[in-house]
DNA sequence: CAGCACGTTCGTCACACTCA
DNA sequence: TGAGTGTGACGAACGTGCTG
């Protein structure tokens, strides 16, 4: 491995590597990202990597007081920037500078849609990184694959920052130029059989970690995104339906204020009603005690005149 | 202003899972 | 079945605000 690219990657340095896989406990499938990112599952907490040797030790003042203040990936950029046109550089260029490349960017560079995994597992994307950064002094030059990003470059490093778009810009005009001038022989492309076996056949142990860790880098940074756009998707639901929530109970509340209006209503309709039947009822003895008293008056005034008839009859 | 606590970002590892 | 992917977990590095 060319010692621009360990320069470029000083985590890579303090971290033990242990590829031994240790045994685990198969955990049920949980293919869907709902699932995923609602898991807790914490069975392979302690199965993880060691502690790294060197700096872990330290602590944060220390490490603050040795290696200054700027972002890991400032930091990658710089050591990036060696405004060179020896292929070596370029090639530790191109590889510290597309790590630090949004994988929406670094699509668009491939000219591929939607996935970050498509531009990982092509081949054009496989040579100029890797393969640049190892076979460099060979007269077949993998940066000469590079000339087939320059028809989208335009469009990817627009979405730059400043900093990563100059230095994009120079790695792509110099991998041209490199490639220009060395008009190397083109490489057929095996695409019989399996093209992942393909990709990394002549690959050795470390050239093949550092493409997954290129990769894996990239993938990290894409799942951040989605998880990011999924969690924003969440809260945006939550928002949404509180406010719905809020709506629906303001609703309720307004129907029990007119339910409790015509209760009152009702009330009042049988309170009225059975006053009528009262007043209905005080009517009616009223006007059978007034006919009582009616005929008793007028029997009162009849009898007198009855005798007095009789007594001249 | 140094030191601390806490939060964020990033790279890496481990592992379940998929694919050719 | 080996190679590759997606993602949780973790540590390192760094930023920020607070405090004495």
């Amino acid at each position: 491995m060319p010692q621009e690219l360990q320069s470029t990657n000083q985590q890579s340095q303090t971290t033990t590597v242990e590829e031994v896989k240790p045994t685990t406990t198969v955990t049920p499938s949980k293919n869907k990202l709902e699932q995923k990112f609602n898991k807790n599952d914490d069975t392979s907490k302690s199965l993880k990597r060691t502690a790294p040797i060197d700096v872990s030790s330290q602590g944060d003042a220390k490490r603050k007081a040795t290696q200054g203040s700027k972002k890991s990936s400032e930091k990658q950029i710089e050591n990036a920037n060696l405004k060179t046109t020896d292929p070596t550089a370029i090639a530790a260029n191109a590889a510290a500078i597309l790590s630090s490349v949004p994988s929406s960017v670094a699509q668009n560079v491939v000219g591929q849609s939607t996935e970050s995994t498509k531009i990982l597992s092509n081949p054009q994307f496989d040579d100029v990184l890797t393969a640049a950064a190892n076979s460099v002094n060979s007269m077949n030059s993998p940066i000469a694959v590079a000339p087939n990003l320059i028809p989208n470059q335009q469009t990817a490093i627009n979405d730059l920052s400043p900093t990563l778009h100059s230095n994009m810009e120079e790695f792509l005009n110099s991998a041209a130029a490199t490639a220009q001038a060395q008009a190397p022989t083109p490489q057929p492309q095996d695409n019989s059989g399996n093209k992942r076996a393909v990709s990394t056949r002549n690959l050795t142990n470390d050239e093949r970690r550092q493409r997954r860790l290129l990769r894996n880098r990239v993938a990290a940074k894409e799942c951040r995104r989605k998880k990011k756009a999924y969690v924003a998707d969440l809260e945006e639901k939550v928002t949404r339906l509180e406010d719905e929530n809020n709506r629906l109970n303001k609703e309720i509340d307004e129907l029990n204020t007119k339910l409790n209006l015509n209760g009152m209503k009702l009330e009042e309709n049988a309170r009225l009603h059975k006053e009528i039947e009262e007043l209905k009822t005080k009517l009616s003895t009223t006007q059978q005690d007034a006919k009582k008293e009616t005929r008793s008056k007028i029997n009162d005034e009849i009898e007198p005149v009855k005798q007095e008839l009789n007594a001249k009859s």
